[in-house]
RNA sequence: GGGGCUGUAGCUCAGUUGGGAGAGCGCUACAAUCGCACUGUAGAGGCCAGGGGUUCGAGUCCCCUCAGCUCCA
């Protein structure tokens, strides 16, 4: 190992060494894994091949090699909590791959690994072990052919082991394709074991300690699982392997710690030099430096990828990884958002085999940033409640922190257990940790117990790969002609009808079918823009078409209802756009992508679009910005857009690669899947173009077709990302007739020209207020005349002054007032005042606080009293309460009540 | 998908068996000062997130919706 094993060399040279095997070199699929809604993340490097080897899928090549970003944050081998407290498990990496798609097998799979490894990489041969299946459950006994091969090789026989189903078979699922494997293993040497201090260890392949280093996986898949169990051979036989890059990198760098190599140590120096650590402490607090180092890229890789910091989903394992991170860095000092800047070092070393992370730098470093400061705020929030808990603990004299409390700032707050205890110790106190730890459990169980993580049950699941088979044996070399581009009218004919989930060859007069044609100009929702819709005619047979899918891939699906005649498969037919619908489809879509462009002219380069719908009426525009748009804004963003529609600029497509497209700074978005090749959407002239997105959608030609554009709504729908509805053409023309006719009824109603309507209804409301003001004031008047001769009907009981009257007032808010001016004018007694609003009774009791002291006058007790003859209920305080009921003719019963339940209410004083 | 918490003045929040919507900061005016900070006085500012229900009466109780925070899957 004399030359320099950069990581950039080894996996280069590992792509190279493939590619002179006639390999087509791929890019690495999304991290997010495409139609397939079981899976998180992508988790292997198969994943983007799962449908060859399902037999659903084609690639135009049979050889391919890779290094594909994969993601394990949950697991029987990967606990996110485990990640950083050793030296080779991580949450992202790379997986080195090579693939035959039933082009060569065994031999060659183990024959190159085996030179690519000892001849190309040098490592030592004696150092290396391989395995084999030899079936420990069944009879499919030994894989003689695994063993031939390798003993072909110079590896030392005796290095060539036998191992069972639970190591040496590859299996996808319960059903599919599956198959044995080989693995080559590389021995570190005695003192690399990490268990030597365990009794019964013994040190060997598969004895699970760090001595042995898996390296290599070669999977052979040569059979197909049944739902049975049963295993069928496979008519096509493939190469599968997994090469996990890190490690190779931190064997060729003669390395233990896959932290140590240059893939990651470059991470752990800048965070060194940001907290100002000395190499002494750095080597001290190691884990929490790994931590960091790991997350950082796995978070730079998630954004890059599309995935946003949410609470549930990829998004919540997202938020997790980076607050995990955060709370780490706080362990060395760090008090500020610090993971942002290492997504520079991420994007500088990987951004050359990764183009999406060198694209989207700007976008990736303002989410790392934002969910860092939200982080923080959530901390200061959980740790100003835990103060309170802490102090409340201390003057009970107490000095544990119940579990109970603790997981309440877990699960409610948000503040990681860890940094509860330290705070707890800190404060010389202790905390109920089992506790803490059986509430946790008992919210798990609810979650579980509400429903495990629901796999979407489709019960088309099998139908449409039985449709496509069928299809196949009728018209075997028939692939689909799809072309939503052209013309909306296609001549062309039925292929296989679906009626009831059944496959069929006719259908009957309002029957809902499904239909396949041959080819087809209808568009099938993509890229948020909506399905077509049309109709289907035959010889003598007509139907709608309401609805399109894509169940899988090179199927696609006609949905409606059959309004005339009896089709038939074979039927020759003419498959028609709905025109105006589509069009003005095309003019919202060409409009998103100028509303996209004017959104990052106005306010700033950070905007990425995060879903979209494009509808006939209307366009949904999602992005990511962080506070909402000022009126201004949104008038620039129409006037920009309208320029370029009045520019009458020439809108064009071409097909491109997708890394080509990418490095040229197209547009790419998240939510689309992109094969090698991309179709890039343009607006403008070739040489400065206006906009170049990624785009399978349907355009209009000109920009001048788009016609108006208008932004309906602008509102917020979740933390940093906001949603445009705009309209276009005749939808925006409806808009605007809509705004106007409201408008104009406003107008008649308030007998204004429209130019003065704002300032006429702000007169209006200040009319309102003042004319409200003075009927109070009015109101107050006539209360306080009134209170002035009702002081002649005070009567005296017990020498207690009582008044009872019955009133004419608005509300209850003046009944009150009176009694306040009772209460201060006779200093002691007793006021019953009642009134009727809205044909209802009301009744307000007042007292003074020395007569409920020294008579036991409440005032509440009274007025529940006179509550009950008016039929209705009351309550207050004791100085102070009122009543309501539903009886207005007993109001004068109630009140002439009064003076008997005060006498009575006065004699039993105590 | 399930659970927890929160939503009251521009901001931070209080509001105790259901019965007068409040504090601090900020804002406006006046006073004081050469002026500012400060201080004093007065004032403006609230569909108590929205909707429905119970009740004579709901910020308060019940149900639903929306939004934010958060945990779990």
């Amino acid at each position: 190992m004399t030359e320099a094993w950069t990581s950039e060399k080894i996996r280069q040279t590992f792509l190279d060494y493939f590619e002179a095997r006639d390999h087509t070199v791929v890019p690495s699929a999304s991290l997010v894994p495409q139609d397939d809604p079981t899976l998180l993340f992508t988790n292997a490097g198969m994943n983007q091949f799962k449908d060859v080897f399902l037999g659903t899928g084609t690639r135009p090549y049979t050889r391919a090699t890779d290094t594909q970003k994969v993601m394990r944050v949950a697991g029987k081998h990967n606990d996110l909590e485990d990640v950083g407290r050793d030296g080779t498990h991580h949450t992202l990496f790379e997986m080195l791959g090579n693939w035959s798609f039933g082009d060569y097998y065994k031999k060659e799979a183990i024959a190159w690994a085996w030179d690519l490894l000892t001849r190309v990489y040098g490592l030592a041969s004696d150092r290396l072990w391989a395995t084999f299946f030899k079936d420990d459950e069944g009879d499919l006994g030994i894989d003689e052919e695994a063993v031939h091969h390798w003993r072909a090789t110079t590896i030392d026989p005796r290095h060539i082991l036998p191992f069972g189903r639970k190591d040496n078979f590859w299996e996808m699922g319960d059903t599919g394709p599956c198959g044995p494997s080989s693995e080559i293993f590389y021995d570190r040497g005695p003192a690399a074991c990490d268990r030597q201090t365990i009794a019964d260890h013994v040190c060997r392949v598969n004895g699970d300690c760090e001595r042995f280093t898996e390296v290599w996986n070669l999977v052979f898949i040569q059979y197909n699982r049944h739902a049975s169990g049963d295993l069928e051979p496979l008519p096509a036989q493939h190469i599968d392997t997994g090469l996990g890059f890190e490690r190779l990198v931190a064997l060729l760098q003669d390395q233990t710690s896959n932290y140590r190599t240059d893939l990651f140590w470059p991470i752990i120096e800048r965070v060194q030099v940001l907290v100002g650590q000395t190499d002494a402490q750095r080597e001290a607090s190691l884990v929490p430096y790994r931590v960091i180092a790991d997350h950082i890229r796995a978070v730079t890789f998630l954004i890059g990828d599309g995935v946003l910091p949410a609470n549930d989903g990829r998004g919540y394992v997202l938020r997790m990884i980076l607050r995990r991170a955060v709370r780490f860095g706080r362990t060395l000092g760090f008090t500020q958002p610090f993971m942002s800047e290492l997504a520079d070092i991420v994007v500088q070393k990987m951004g050359q085999v990764f183009p999406e992370l060198p694209a989207r730098i700007d976008f990736i470093k303002a989410t790392i940033l934002g969910e860092e400061k939200r982080f923080l705020r959530t901390l200061d929030q959980g740790l100003g409640r835990l103060e309170e808990i802490i102090d409340e603990v201390k003057t009970e004299g107490a000095t544990e922190i119940p579990g109970d409390q603790a997981f309440f700032l877990h699960d409610t707050l948000g503040l990681p257990f860890e940094v509860t205890r330290d705070i707890v110790l800190e404060h010389g106190l202790t905390i109920d940790e089992a506790g803490y730890q059986a509430e946790r459990e008992a919210q798990r169980a609810r979650g579980r117990a509400a429903g495990a993580f629901e796999l979407e049950a489709d019960v088309h699941a099998q139908l449409y790969p039985q449709l496509q088979a069928w299809i196949q044996s009728q018209t075997p070399k028939w692939e689909l002609a799809y072309d939503p581009y052209g013309a909306l009218e296609v001549g062309t004919r039925v292929v296989a009808l679906l009626c009831d989930d059944q496959i069929a060859t006719i259908a009957q007069e309002g029957d809902t079918l499904e239909l396949v044609l041959a080819d087809t100009c209808f568009y099938v929702e993509s890229g948020g823009q909506v399905s077509d819709t049309g109709r289907i005619t035959g010889p003598d047979w007509e139907m709608t078409v309401t609805e399109m899918r894509r169940p899988i891939e090179g199927l696609i699906i006609h949905v409606g209802h059959v309004i005339r005649g009896t089709p038939r498969v074979g039927d020759a037919v003419t498959a028609q756009v709905d025109e105006v619908r589509r069009r003005d489809i095309m003019r919202n879509h060409t409009a998103t992508h100028l509303l996209h462009r004017a959104l990052r002219e106005v306010l700033g380069s950070h905007v990425q679009q995060a879903g979209s719908v494009v509808a006939p009426d209307r366009l949904r525009f999602d992005f990511n910005h962080n506070a909402p748009m000022t009126a201004a804004q949104r008038a620039r963003i129409e006037q920009i857009v309208t320029e370029v529609v009045l520019a009458d600029e020439l809108v064009t497509s071409r097909q491109e690669s997708y890394r080509e497209a990418l490095s040229q700074g197209v547009i790419a978005l998240f939510e689309e899947k992109y094969g090698e090749t991309v179709r890039v959407l343009r607006v403008g002239e070739p040489a400065h173009p206006l906009s170049e997105e990624l785009c399978g959608g349907t355009h209009v030609a000109r920009t001048s077709e788009i016609g108006a554009f208008l932004i309906l709504d602008e509102e917020g729908i979740g933390a940093g990302v906001r949603r445009i509805e705009a309209a276009t053409g005749r939808g925006a023309l409806d808009a605007v007739q809509t705004l106007r006719e409201r408008q104009e009824q406003t107008a008649a109603l308030l007998s204004t020209p429209l130019e003065e309507l704002p300032q006429r209804a702000a007169r209006l409301l200040e009319e309102l207020k003042t004319a409200q003001r003075e009927i109070d004031q009015l109101t107050r008047k006539l209360a306080r005349a009134d209170f002035q001769s009702l002081l002649n009907d005070v009567i005296e009981i017990d020498e207690v002054p009582v008044l009872t009257a019955q009133v004419d007032v608005p509300d209850a808010d003046t009944l009150r007032e009176m009694a306040d001016w009772f209460r201060d004018k006779m200093q002691g007694g007793v006021i019953v005042l009642g009134t009727v609003v809205d044909g209802k009774p009301l009744l307000i009791a007042a007292t003074t606080n020395q007569m409920v002291e020294r008579h036991n006058l409440h005032a509440g007790n009274l007025i529940r009293q006179l509550a009950e003859i008016v039929g209705g209920g009351g309550g207050g305080r004791p100085d102070m309460a009122q009543a309501g009921g539903r009886n207005a003719a007993k109001l004068p019963t109630a009140l002439g009540a009064v003076p008997d339940l005060v006498r009575e209410m006065l004699s039993t004083k105590h």
